[in-house]
DNA sequence: TATGAATGAGTATTCATTCAT
DNA sequence: CATGAATGAATACTCATTCAT
């Protein structure tokens, strides 16, 4: 028990180690060579706690997709109206530097999940899937309990996040204005009475 | 005097002899030799009409382009409801075999574009974009005034298509219902009493 | 006959033309596509006058060799001192930014007569040889009979032109200083009181 | 625990293996495949050892290089005049079928090295010609310690390398004979009475 | 005489992964 | 447990030259 412990905190450091190489190279860029030695290790060394590259860049990933639930988390008990939480919850990537950074990563990943149908590929785009679906669904349902929602949004979580994916790839488009767009976007869907009917 | 060659035809009948085997390899594992072979001509001869690898994709995929706006240009004048139009419109890849391909086709289209991010990739993307969604601004547009969309619907398609750009790159994913996740997503943009208000 | 002349005198109009197509891009870097355009005609007809690529870079560079040669002629008579009239001869090429265009163009054309030993390549490189050969020997020669050199400098042409060429050749090197180099070879071949013989 | 390897010592290896390969083909059909075959390691293997093709060409070349030297350094010692050192110092790579291997060789490097004008190249060019001028100045400054040599002679070793570039670039050329213009060259350096004044 | 469409050979380089030690 | 040396597949693109018209 103690080994299998201990390797999960050896891929824990080496993925933790390697996390500013991933974000200042990409994904593409990255090397297994880079990481065994970022991460002070021989590279055959990293094959003992990594299945392949796509292994541990799913880790480090990971631990940059836990900071960004952790943030939205938080974003759901914040004192905002359901429709700002919607509409922060959507543009968090593109907000600071950081989050743009976060959204090229994410960026490059959606384009390998796109061509690379292997299974634990398809397994982490859904786990990762889920994560963000739970913290839009709690938004959501609160939402509704507050009244500010209309009963009918309640299971509208998936067609929020399909919506999310869009904004993430179109938004490599040049002149395309997220924000614009986005609440171009949430008008549709809570028309207000000022908005949809103009006197 | 020399042959004076149409150069718009022979670009045409190059990437029209090669369709096929576009549809069968990918993008990826194309290479030019196949292609001077399939289009009977040296390699040479493809670089005397493309600049390079991407511009010779970018004509192919065009022709299939061109195929899926026509097929969708038809369906605006379909007698069907704005929103089982807009529908077929989001579904049209997904239906048959032959969608099936071009979708495929897409999705590693995308995921270059998502990160090669040259201007010529930008530019096809962006024109790719427009035409797709001139066709939902006719859609929604007659809606409006046929009556069965309000007003607000109008500029909407931005909305839509970026939903559609979600659609295509989260139908990656296992257990991924196309028909149910775009049925939810209408109804939440047209509530209808017998959907939204089951008394 | 008068075809004749006819070929003569569209083979100086195409040379002419693309002398400075030449000097831009260098040997190396000038496609027939671009003498063909640049000539304003096709590239078939360039192959009408010229027997391959060489054979025009040849005639092109024989243009700037005439007016190398001929400024060089007028060196020969202009009143100067016989080691002044070496110095210039040898530093020619160096000097002004035409020069160096010329320079450039005869390194390159030294590194292809280096390795491509074709027949006609030997013919003119031994032609332009000769041509320098005959100036520097009318510099010596002149030296000699106004008494500036001692008669063993007759026949020492073949010496000067084989350091002016290793002069060339090393000038690619960082920190090489052509003047240095050339007044020390020269103050060996003519030691001064001053310098040969010290107190 | 895995093999350390002395990286200088395979790189060594590799470059002799490949000694009579490079004489063979030459610098520019040399391809990396048969270096690799020749040295019996994979394509990748090289890439181990060596940043580029360059940088296997130099290591090659520079065992020659060593030999050559070798023999001229072995030259400064042997009881000849200096002017007969001086002589074999020019002609040691024109004499037995092995020097003339050899010349071909540097004769494409330095046609390679007079269009390719990377830091690298430049680099090594400069390196061996250090080597060849330290030689050459041994040579002279004993000639002038055993009086053979008039002082002016130090610090001509820049001018007899500069000549010898020329001579192996000039001894291109049809009837080209080196060892009558390197003793005309010499009967100009070093004048002899019965040479200068023949009665 | 002029043209320009067609051609096709030829090659360096990267990097994830393995496995002998 | 750890290592790092070895591997090898896979591919776009240029351009001088030809020859049918």
């Amino acid at each position: 028990m103690a080994i299998i412990v201990d390797k999960e905190a050896k891929r824990r450091d080496i993925a933790l180690s390697c996390r500013d190489l991933l974000q200042e190279n990409g994904i593409g860029n990255l090397t297994i060579a880079q990481i065994a030695q970022t991460a002070g290790v021989g590279k055959g060394t990293i094959y003992e706690y990594f299945d392949n590259k796509e292994d541990i860049v799913f880790e480090i990933i990971t631990t940059f997709l836990r900071e960004d639930l952790s943030r939205l988390q938080q974003l759901v008990t914040l004192p905002l109206s359901t429709r700002e939480k919607l509409f922060r919850f959507c543009t968090t990537l593109f907000e600071n530097e950081k989050g743009q950074k976060h959204l090229e990563l994410f960026k490059e990943f959606l384009a390998i999940s796109l061509t690379h149908k292997d299974a634990s590929m398809l397994r982490f785009s859904q786990q990762t899937r889920v994560a963000f679906h739970a913290i839009l669904e709690q938004i959501l349902d609160e939402g509704i309990t507050r009244g500010e929602l209309e009963e009918r949004f309640r299971g509208a979580a998936g067609s929020l996040i399909i919506f999310s994916t869009g904004l993430m790839v179109d938004s490599r488009l040049e002149g395309f204005d997220i924000q614009h767009e986005l609440n171009a976007f949430l008008d549709l869907l809570f028309p207000t009475p000022t908005q949809g009917t103009p006197s």
